[in-house]
DNA sequence: AATAAAATTTAGACAAATCTAAAAAATAAA
DNA sequence: TTTATTTTTTAGATTTGTCTAAATTTTATT
């Protein structure tokens, strides 16, 4: 039997993967704040993942994921992934809407379940954010899949995906040299119209609406 | 927004609804056994529903369901029954092992996410056991459905569907004049190899071996 | 009807997760 | 390097759901 954590435990540690991955380093108050709670409440917490191994911890000292604590975090972020993929593909949620049913599905234990999930869905690789989803052993891909709306500047990334499938887009895209695979960069966005101007090499740079930009899939490397 | 209740209550809501209908009445230790915990603990969570209006009880005299408390458990039911026929139909489950995830899933809340999978599952009306489902407004078919090995003896019943849908079954069916809506009911069980004796009216008995048996479902109304 | 047996409830305790208020430690500022 | 500020931790409560052991009520049996 694998072991179990309580849900409120699976969060903490999800939280503090969270925080870990995008800051570095994280505090008892930054945990706080993150999982809208109070900083002796985190304190308290500190101590039992101390105590089940999942985390190194010295008081006042500052903590982190163990390697157990890093493999449990991925696990529930895999759930979390796999379930708003499912809800958006297959019962038609909307992007916005998913999040809070997959804080809940994400606590659903079996395994089983979630490979099967897993392979139901084709073996998704990013989620309807484009947030990577890792496989069964927690390793993940690290390509994020976003469109071009999403991209962030002067991030190099490649086109994966067209949105609408209209001949009107491809028509237009076409003219602009762009189709699955060409490698490009934004260069610019403009708040205006949300117009964003693109570079792609050897070319000259070119602008793309908002309705465009929408619709272009492009997968980049995180990190 | 739909109140909440905890994984806990929920369960005993669903413990007591299908002791009331089982046995017509319900005791303290009748709940006691059925959820594998202690009488005590029963008589405080009983208090508890009755704060909430879930549960008529006076001490020490008996308790039934409140018409809103069998509503929760409607609710609660019906999404067990789905989620074990999504599990069964889309994730290919056995039916042996779905009981356990279902008892887990059965807990989210979402109103909107149990009627979207209602309608992706095609609003099934029975679940891989045969067990009627409710509809989101908690009203069900009295109709079962099960194999002809779960058929109870002298009881009339429908031809719904066939399992296997190979020529050879469809043959032998035919030769027998059992087909998709033929009327009949099981007369014997035959313990030795388990096949069976039908009665369709105005014909002669028919045996048919369990092999057959399994793969012929057939729908009648409970109660 | 009195007593024995069974069912039910109460009293008091415990674990998990949270909180407030206060104390202790670390960091920043004078 | 003291003092002030911020961060973190402890102490002690609270809530939910559970438990054991003992008391109470109901039901069954002589």
């Amino acid at each position: 039997m694998v072991p179990q954590y309580s849900s409120s435990r699976e969060n903490y540690l999800k939280a503090i993967f969270h925080l870990q991955e995008v800051h570095g380093t994280v505090t008892t108050n930054d945990v706080a704040s993150e999982m809208q709670t109070r900083p002796a409440s985190v304190t308290d917490m500190l101590k039992k993942l101390k105590a089940q191994k999942l985390l190194l911890y010295e008081k006042y000292k500052g903590f982190k994921l163990s390697t157990e604590g890093r493999k449990v975090a991925l696990q529930i972020i895999r759930k979390h992934r796999l379930w708003e993929y499912f809800l958006v593909e297959k019962l038609r949620f909307g992007w916005d809407e998913v999040h809070e049913i997959a804080e809940e599905l994400e606590h659903i234990g079996s395994k089983k379940l979630i490979d099967r999930l897993d392979e139901f869905l084709g073996f998704p690789k990013t989620d309807p954010h484009g947030d990577p989803i890792p496989d069964s052993q927690g390793r993940w891909t690290l390509t994020r899949q976003v469109d071009l709306l999403n991209l962030p500047v002067n991030q190099q990334a490649e086109v994966s995906g067209i949105g609408d499938q209209s001949a009107e887009i491809l028509e237009l895209l076409n003219h602009k040299h762009i189709g699955l695979g060409t490698r490009l960069e934004v260069k610019k966005k403009f708040a205006f119209d949300n117009s964003i101007e693109l570079k792609i090499k050897n070319q000259s740079p070119v602008t793309i609406s908002e309705h465009v930009a929408k619709n272009v899939f492009v997968k980049y490397d995180d990190e």
